[in-house]
DNA sequence: GCGCGGACTGCAAACGAGTGCGGGCTATCA
DNA sequence: TGATAGCCCGCACTCGTTTGCAGTCCGCGC
């Protein structure tokens, strides 16, 4: 009845339910466990007779027999584990990150453990250390904030990471982001096409890298493009979500409501302007000009569809996971960065402002 | 400069980049490392003295001491950890109940393994295995199929788990669903309300429990509203996704396009026929109301905001864990099973048939 | 004064796998 | 025939922690 190697023994040893060890295909095979234990492992193999060898895997596999990882890992503290640090799962961002890099450590026979953190560096320092004592190989971090001492310490301890679309000054670690500068004057330039020459600028965190790259290349593009530079068109937000997005949309309207377009930090920001539009009886896109950054999973279906811009999710993923590997299979390599090419997703929440310009 | 316990040994040893072991307690505070271990122990604690447990707690402290939890899984062959088995993460619906599983396993010490099946059951026996030997102490599985004789044999073979979502027949496990049956029974109701005669729905895979309570639910409504009981205007979804949605939904409206509401067997499916009624011209819900199910994240954000059943997602998560870990802590409970209450979420993909009933 | 029990604590053996070292065997050559 | 090298394989220890068992010491009662 039940599908593993239960009670095949000879004798009526039914009490056999646990999973056999490297002793049993051993035993089996009729070797030491130590020669079982180099026969199975390709790296040692050449160190038994190609006969024993062939006996030791047969039996291995006539037994069912699977390496025991937490033996393994206590033994050669390693794990082919990486531990994945990232603000919050419910965020719709990262689950196709995540699945980018699952994707290319499962075909390097890792796997991943993921934490959430909430923003909250104390929590962040706890599910670290937790991954750590479960002897991760490596950390693929999503939360770093531009000063980050934690990180910093950690890579002084030589805790080999990467981090996603985030960096931090003065740290030599590797990164892969999307590109968020052409990502913003492309943005910026589609505003301008359309005819928009007061454009506001809901800027992300500037406690965080992406944050203050991407306002940087907003007061850029405004200026290569001859529009209205007035600082006042720009504010903050204090996170990178939908409350905050409309807090800073609100506080923007108060102040002066000349603009005509606004491009948000990211499409979280863009939803909570949104939310004010609906608050205040603004029509988007008639009176108002929206584009995002991102292209979140469902942003097409909202109302209207967000025009934003296009940054490959599962890549940034991928390529991040890869360059970890890299790190742990040749640590002295010389930390090497992405910058993943963006594009822009025009789709309903952008038009010419009001009046049109006349044909 | 750093931040744990680097080199502080009197001796110029900065070799000591590992973390303190046990023995390192037990040495520093004139212990054997058993006497360590009982001290640190609360539940063996009273084994030791007051005055020596006092002593090893101190020096634990000041060395910084973390148990290495690989170890302990090896001697014990517990891990403070279960998995996690999910179709994928991608699917918004997914995130929150992980958050709400994390959130009460994180208050009882415990951690969550997520891996992603992508529906593909050789890969969910690989990801389980993988699962089981990391010695996770019970599996949380929102993968169930109606027949699924892998579980049956996980559950024959005494592993601890609860489904959420879904159940499996003539399988005596627990498990957590929202209250399916009379969520759509409110949305018939709410839909028959409105004045409408021929609903449609846009069944889940009836190899799924959900998708068979939930189109059994809708034919009962139908029934005791004394609506139009047409079989033609019932049909399944191969998967609950929006792709699979919109192909039922065209096949309904090459059918036979007379109804006038649907209901989809979850949002995503929902979200299928907005993909249809653009491709068709179709307005919603001026031509056609459509209700879901779930209240995913952002769903109220669509074009219209769809109309939908709310599921307490977090609840359903939290209570999961909470159940499992009562599993764990007294393998004898008998198993009990949660049924959660759901919401009539009210938006705009609903309003009454057309031509509008005189008022 | 002896024995006994209780309270602590140390010893050592695990858990399952990996690995340095040495020993046995065979083959080769002087 | 004896020495040497080389190939295989087993012994035993190790990773860090838990735990059964046994030993020590003390106090108490008969």
């Amino acid at each position: 009845m039940r599908p593993n190697q239960p009670s095949l023994t000879p004798a009526g040893e039914v009490k056999r339910a646990q999973p056999p060890t490297l002793r049993d295909v051993a035993e089996a095979a009729g070797v030491h466990a130590a020669t079982a234990s180099r026969a199975l492992n390709p790296s040692t193999r050449r160190l038994v007779s190609a006969e024993t060898a062939r006996r030791v895997i047969k039996a291995a596999k006539t037994l069912g027999y699977q390496p025991n990882p937490i033996a393994r890992s206590l033994k050669t503290a390693k794990s082919s584990t990486v531990g994945l640090v990232i603000p919050d799962l419910t965020n719709p961002l990262f689950p196709p990150i995540v699945r980018g890099i699952e994707d290319v450590l499962e075909a390097e026979g890792f796997s991943a453990w993921i934490v959430n953190t909430d923003n909250d560096p104390e929590r962040e320092r706890a599910r670290i250390d937790s991954l750590r004592s479960r002897q991760v190989e490596g950390l693929i971090i999503a939360t770093a904030r531009v000063d980050h001492p934690f990180l910093e310490a950690l890579h002084e301890q030589g805790v080999k990471m990467v981090l996603v679309n985030r960096r931090v000054e003065n740290l030599e670690v590797p990164y892969v982001t999307a590109d968020d500068a052409t990502g913003i004057a492309l943005a910026v330039r589609h505003l301008a096409d359309l005819g928009h020459r007061r454009i506001a600028h809901l800027a992300g965190p500037q406690g965080t890298s992406t944050g203050v790259v991407r306002s940087r290349a907003f007061r850029h593009a405004i200026r290569d493009h001859g529009l209205e530079d007035d600082p006042s068109l720009i504010v903050e937000c204090a996170r990178w979500n939908e409350a905050d997005g409309a807090t800073a949309m609100r506080e923007l309207l108060d102040r002066d409501d000349r603009f005509t377009a606004v491009v948000a930090g990211n499409d979280l920001i863009a939803l909570g302007c949104y939310d004010v539009f609906a608050e205040r009886g603004i029509s988007c896109p008639d009176e108002m000009s929206v584009v995002g950054f991102n292209d979140m999973p469902f942003i097409d279906k909202l109302r209207p569809p967000l025009t934003t811009v296009g940054v490959p999710h599962n890549d940034i993923g991928a390529e991040a996971a890869r360059m970890l590997l890299d790190c742990i299979e040749e640590p002295e390599r010389r930390p090497r960065s992405l910058l993943l090419p963006v594009t822009m997703v025009v789709r309903d929440s952008t038009t010419h402002p009001r009046p049109l310009p006349s044909p």
